[in-house]
DNA sequence: GCCATTTTTGCAACCGGTTGCATAAAACGG
DNA sequence: CCGTTTTATGCAACCGGTTGCAAAAATGGC
């Protein structure tokens, strides 16, 4: 059924080493070797089995993309650029899901059996564990979207989670809000604790502020919208500043279901700007996330740290801005 | 670094078949072997490498999950299901992004090198040649979200979209609505070919309907928001059936950008029922498409096929039903 | 045209497993 | 207790490639 490269080497003439080095390029082949290869190659349609040759370099090209994050929209976007990444530079996405996991064991041990060259984590929700299960199992490790550390355990591509949240509570106070919440996502994850710490400081200067908190179970709509509907049991906070755009549409739609108007009545501040916070009829004030760059760059450490896989663990930060959109009433003048 | 076979039969003093024999199940180990190798290999933390037994077995396990749709929030869905499924059978998904790749051989010979033992192509807008290309080299296929025929070229699992066409039509007939007009995806996607037609059909024996037609460039929000703005040049019709939510919530976006109330002045009717087709504020009255079924369908047939590979291509449709919100008037009394 | 150097090629061993076959060990029957 | 049947184990070849090494061929210098 399948071509092997013993058959085009016996069609060619040339012994199999021959063929296999007018496939793997810096190999030393001359002119006319290589044209008789490739002509028997292209009549026996073979291509080389990558996984074969695997066996022998010890690399796959294959790269673990694991997530538990399948509810928010933006990591259609994230999967997108990651898939397109790494195809371009040669990669493979090994796509794991671990929404339902627990045991980093069990992901080390599935990762290995199929020998990927490297992992991506692309969670903030992810318990640091499986990174550093990976990176202990010799696994070359990147975390997207991961918590900013300066000295980090794994290499870690993000933003400065406690810094965007000094920018939403700075940016709600020069609004004049004075009652301030924030609606986090599952208070476990990093991000979320790391958000809240930096609203909460930036906040503690100002001793007229007020604020609350609480947290949604998970970074989706339906847990936004529940969280809301708790909260409203009490009146309202002045302004919410939400730990996720998703969260935010949530928390909006339980705003505009019990009759507040937003801004009016209510400011919400989102965090991520994904493509759904500019629909119409949604129009979210946010705090942008560059995943762009985010993606992009945790592609280039990616393939840095296969190349040198002892690479002392980095963090990349990457700065957020407001996007202004009618959520939040302007600034007084 | 890594521990192989080997280490474990010398450690356990037995041979190398022995330790083989133990971690592949059905094969002949006496329970005291059995002991002996477990320990030796727990003690190393050896796990076996899949990707050098399927030299030999000729099974990867690896399924590619192919796709070109990475705008549309139904396919986070999409993912989200299949890596879950394909992970409790025991199979991998390599995530192959064929957003702007036009040459099935291409992605044939990718596929090979990496020895999948079969492909899901999860699109409704990606050429048929692709899947067929797949079939031709071998390869197990089925596709999700493809186009129903009675004798389909491959296994094809998804919804009667003449069938959801003629709904369509009937029901915007019963709201009342007398100019209606068909906004489909790229006409080059079957699904859009096959909705289109199904609803022309439908219009056709009612000679006091009009109907017009035009077509997004893309299934995404910017592409229905563009169309829609394009349109609305010239007076809109009463009510428009869009080939995909999130081309009705662009559509939507532009309809009321022009100041046109949906559904008091135009009535739209979207397809899939995403989860942001409920949000508050978009309220988006469609067909619901059951994704949940048709991809664990999808699963179930790849696996029948991996087991039978000469199996007569089959063809598995689901039922599609509206769901009622706000975006259509009420049926008159 | 000859010798030294460089480049190209093939041989054979190896990567980490699996498996058919032959033999050794255990189980069974009488 | 011995002969027969069944089960367990090891040997060696193989899966589809790669690669170090040595021999062969090509190149260069004079």
């Amino acid at each position: 059924m399948v071509v092997t490269l013993r058959e085009v080497a016996e069609r060619a003439g040339v012994s199999r080493s021959a063929v296999s080095r007018t496939f793997t390029d810096g190999a030393s082949v001359s002119p006319r070797m290589r044209r008789k290869v490739e002509k028997a190659a292209r009549e026996l349609g073979y291509s080389p089995n990558a996984l074969a040759s695997s066996l022998t370099t010890g690399r796959t090209k294959l790269i673990g993309l694991v997530s538990n994050n399948f509810h928010n929209p933006i990591f259609l976007e994230v999967f997108d650029l990651f898939t397109r990444g790494l195809q371009d530079r040669g990669l493979r996405p090994l796509l794991v899901n671990l929404s339902d996991e627990t045991n980093p064991d069990a992901s080390v041990r599935m990762l290995r059996q199929y020998s990927v060259d490297g992992v991506v984590v692309a969670s903030s929700t992810l318990p640091p564990g499986f990174a550093i299960a990976f990176r202990d199992a010799g696994v070359p490790v990147v975390n997207a979207f991961g918590r900013y550390a300066s000295e980090p355990d794994v290499h870690t591509v993000g933003i400065d989670n406690a810094g965007c949240g000094r920018i939403a509570a700075r940016t709600l106070i020069a609004r004049g809000y004075r009652r301030l919440a924030f609606l986090g996502g599952p208070d476990s994850a990093t991000s979320t604790q790391d958000r809240h710490a930096g609203f909460a400081a930036a906040i503690a200067s100002h001793p007229d502020i007020e604020l609350s908190v609480s947290f949604a179970e998970a970074y989706s709509f339906d847990a936004g919208r529940r969280e809301m509907q708790r909260l409203l049991a009490s009146p309202p906070a002045e302004a919410y500043f939400c730990g996720d755009d998703v969260l935010s549409i949530g928390a909006l739609s339980a705003l505009r279901d019990h009759g507040l108007s937003v801004p009016g009545d209510v400011g919400v501040l989102g965090l991520n700007d994904m493509e759904m916070s500019r629909w119409e009829g949604i129009d979210l004030t946010t705090i942008r996330q560059p995943i762009r760059q985010i993606v992009a760059s945790t592609i280039e450490l990616m393939v840095a740290t296969l190349e040198e896989p002892d690479r002392y663990p980095e963090a990349r930060v990457f700065p957020c801005r407001i996007v202004e959109r009618r959520t939040l009433r302007p600034p007084p003048r």
